[in-house]
DNA sequence: GAGCACTGC
């Protein structure tokens, strides 16, 4: 045998097969896979030739190389070799700038050689923005093609290119949907989970699937990279072998500058204004550099910018020789692109040459401590808030509260200053407060949100036993009931809890369950084209403008495409009239509909029809209008029967049916009369209880359509429930008015509206 | 008669 067979010594976790036989001249002739040092990657690195792509390494790759190699972690890439090749799942801990992200993977890829063997590594993120840049990189890096050896796959884009590329980024909800129809992520050699502290839904399922899946891929490798506070628990969580024996940490430390940290003496009772006063004082006190301020949303900080820029002025007439100029900007994410931009303008100059330097400060929501990284910050100020999202699994709402933000968090912001150099961070609240008040970590977002979603993914993933499932943190067993229940009379799982086929198919669609549902039950409707819309426009956000000095004319723009006989109808005519108008921005603008969620309804809307046709679901329609309407109303019965109020008294005033909430109609509906039954989107509890986006229906319907959830047994007492059985008496009484066709013994008149016509409609005030 | 923390499929 001419060539060394290099799998003979080869560590028992893997059973990969052997690759093509390699050449003397080959870089990586005689490695062993998962068994490769520093010395052989460093050489190959350092190589002449790619060892991926057997091409000449080109020029700037040496040059990236020279600063890759002064990141902390490519002095760590012998400890973390070793650690790769002894164990199965690695906990791995690397701080702000240690390039954790760029190089891990690539050692991984040059250990594991997934290329040879047909299989990939991949690396999630929690956003697609990382996902994208960070492969951009990487390829840079690994002087590849993006999209060939190196890419990245996340919703409406995939650049790789099967059976070429091998190193994967992706985000981790993408990763979450290919686990849905490859229960034992069998393409994968290695999966690198990223950012795990931050615990997103997809990253928390994910690793309960790993878990499971690692005891029966031997051959599967996981490593789990979080920041510094959460490595324990993660360490605990995937110890296979017993509590005793947790997975190995593997650490690396930053490259950040030291931030000093200030408490106020006392609690500030009003953190919008001790927030002002505090930029105010470090742009009259404190050296030169930019300021990031944390608010917890848009009004907030629109305020916030008017008064500091008002305050900044006098300041500057009073003292303009001794305080530079100052610019304030906002940031939040429903702030166009562009916008969002201006975050990286360099502070103004000073108003005369050699005056004071001017001054830059961000304010912003949690954007800046996650999502966006903005450089040169030297100054943060934290009021120590944010707004979360909370369930109510009781009532079935979900909810934004300010609450006081985590430890881990206060420590991420203040991190925000140390980027460049070293920086301050002004707290305000107390020392004793942030010791003994502040919650360790964020509460996960399994923990604060409706899982109807999650539970029937479970469910197509193949988990058998929700309740009993290994989470890292198990949900309350009432926010799982309230999931089990609704997708129960979904009918997407049977009584015994198993998925349906229907379920099956509805965890296809990238949609909440009532939505896909709805979707899925609209062709029976002849409307399946237009409950694509409407599914497409609620999928996205608001597409309704209002700037603040133009309300009038934004109402009066709504109006005209207004359909009163519900605002799912009126979602459908503008993206109609959007689609009509030749996708025109200018349309869009004039008629104050934000056309970037206008386009992203576009995508949305073709991804679902590419579904809808890989389960042959009809595209159809109802050609008269009126008809076509009811069909639609009927449809959205379909999916959202459990979301419907019944108007009691005289004061718009509506009861959520069965579970009895007192709500009223949103200000933004569109509806000209206050109907008795109306289905909703969403029930919203901002300043008061709120249904939003809101469609009449017929009580016959609901019995009709919905039979299992309009048991009238199970009913709770009460208006509903009365006006619910004089609907039902009055249909079987007609029914048996069809039965036994003996004249007048059916209480229905001819020509009673069956539900096809439409009703006169009567004028709201 | 009122919003819209942030992601993701």
């Amino acid at each position: 045998m001419a060539s060394y067979n290099p799998y003979t010594s080869q560590p028992p976790v893997s059973s990969s097969p052997a690759p093509a036989n390699l050449g003397k001249n080959d870089p990586l002739f005689g490695w062993l896979p998962r068994n490769v040092t520093s010395e052989q990657v460093l050489k190959a690195m350092e190589g002449d030739v790619n060892p991926f792509t057997k091409r000449p390494h080109s020029a700037q790759y040496k040059k990236i190389l020279e600063a890759r190699k002064k990141l902390p972690v490519f002095g760590q890439m012998d400890d973390f070799l070793k650690i790769f090749t002894k164990n199965q799942i690695i906990v791995m801990v690397g701080e702000t700038g240690s390039g954790k992200t760029t190089q891990i993977p690539q050692f991984v890829c040059y250990s594991d050689l997934p290329h040879t063997k047909g299989k990939m590594v991949a690396c999630t993120q929690p956003r697609r923005v990382a996902a994208m840049s960070v492969a951009k990189r990487v390829a840079d890096e690994m002087d590849v093609p993006l999209g060939k050896q190196v890419g990245y796959s996340i919703r409406f884009e995939d650049m790789t290119e099967p059976g070429t590329t091998f190193m994967k980024y992706m985000t981790d909800g993408m990763l979450l949907r290919e686990a849905m129809n490859d229960h034992e992520l069998s393409r994968y050699s290695t999966i690198i989970l990223d950012e795990a502290h931050e615990r997103t839904l997809a990253t928390d399922i994910l690793m309960g699937l790993l878990k499971g899946i690692a005891r029966r891929r031997s051959d599967l490798k996981i490593v789990i990279m979080s920041a510094t506070l959460d490595a324990q628990k993660f360490q605990r969580y995937f110890s296979l072998e017993g509590p005793e024996k947790p997975a190995p940490l593997f650490k690396v430390p930053g490259r950040t500058h030291p931030v000093e940290v200030f408490y106020t003496q006392e609690p500030e009772p009003d953190y919008c204004e001790a927030a002002i006063r505090t930029v105010l004082m470090i742009h009259r006190a404190e050296e030169p550099g930019d300021i990031l301020l944390f608010l917890t949303g848009e009004e907030e900080i629109e305020d916030a910018c008017r008064k500091i820029k008002l305050e900044a002025d006098d300041l500057l007439n009073q003292d303009p020789d001794s305080v530079g100029p100052l610019v304030c900007i906002p940031l939040y994410s429903s702030l166009p692109p562009q916008q969002q931009q201006r975050i990286f303008d360099p502070a103004p100059p000073p108003r005369v040459p050699g005056g004071p330097p001017g001054r830059k400060v961000i304010v912003s929501t949690n954007i800046a401590e996650t999502s966006l990284t903005i450089d040169g910050i030297v100054y943060v100020v934290d009021p120590g808030f944010f707004k979360q999202k909370v369930y109510n699994p009781r009532i079935r709402v979900e909810s934004l509260l300010v609450t006081p933000i985590s430890k881990a968090s206060a420590q991420q912001r203040a991190g925000r200053a140390g980027r460049t150099r070293p920086g301050k961070c002004f707290r305000l609240y107390t020392e004793k407060d942030f010791m003994t008040e502040l919650e360790e970590q964020t509460h996960p977002e399994i923990l604060r949100t409706n899982l109807a979603n999650t539970v029937l993914e479970l469910a197509k993933l193949g988990v058998k036993d929700l309740v009993h499932f290994d989470y890292v943190d198990a949900p309350a067993p009432e926010t799982l009931m309230r999931a089990l229940e609704l997708l129960n009379y979904l009918a997407a799982l049977d009584d015994e809890g198993n998925l349906t086929a229907l379920g099956s198919i509805m965890a296809e669609f990238p949609l909440d369950p009532q939505m896909a549902k709805m979707l899925i039950s609209s062709p029976e409707f002849n409307c399946s084209n237009e409950i694509l819309t409407i599914v497409a426009m609620l999928s996205v956000p608001n597409v309704w403008l209002r700037p603040p000095n133009q309300r009038k004319e934004a109402d009066a723009a709504k109006a005209m495409l207004t359909v009163p006989d519900g605002d799912h109808l009126t979602l459908m005519n503008v993206y109609n009239n959007y689609v009509n108008n030749k996708h025109d921005k200018n349309w869009c603008w004039n008629n104050y509909l934000s056309a970037r969620a206008l386009m992203q309804a576009e995508n949305v809307r073709s991804q679902l029809l590419r579904t809808m046709e890989r389960y042959e679901i009809d595209l159809v329609t109802t050609q008269d209008e009126r008809r076509l309407w009811t069909n639609i109303r009927k449809a959205l019965v379909c999916g959202f029967f459990m979301q419907v109020a019944h108007k009691e008294g005289e004061k718009n005033a509506y009861l959520t049916v069965k579970d009895n909430q007192v709500v009223q109609l949103h200000p933004s509906c569109g509806l000209d009369t206050s109907p008795e039954w109306v289905i909703f989107n969403e029930f919203v509890l901002t300043t008061k209880p709120y249904i939003r986006t809101v469609t009449e229906v017929r009580p016959e319907w609901l019995l009709e359509f919905a039979r299992n959830y309009y048991d009238l047994s199970t009913f709770p007492d009460g208006e509903t429930k009365r006006a619910l059985m004089r609907v039902q008496k009055k249909r079987s009484s007609k029914v048996a008015g069809i039965i036994d066709s003996t004249p007048g013994s059916g209480r229905s008149s001819p020509g009673a509206n069956n539900g096809d016509e439409p009703k006169k409609k009567k004028r709201r005030g």
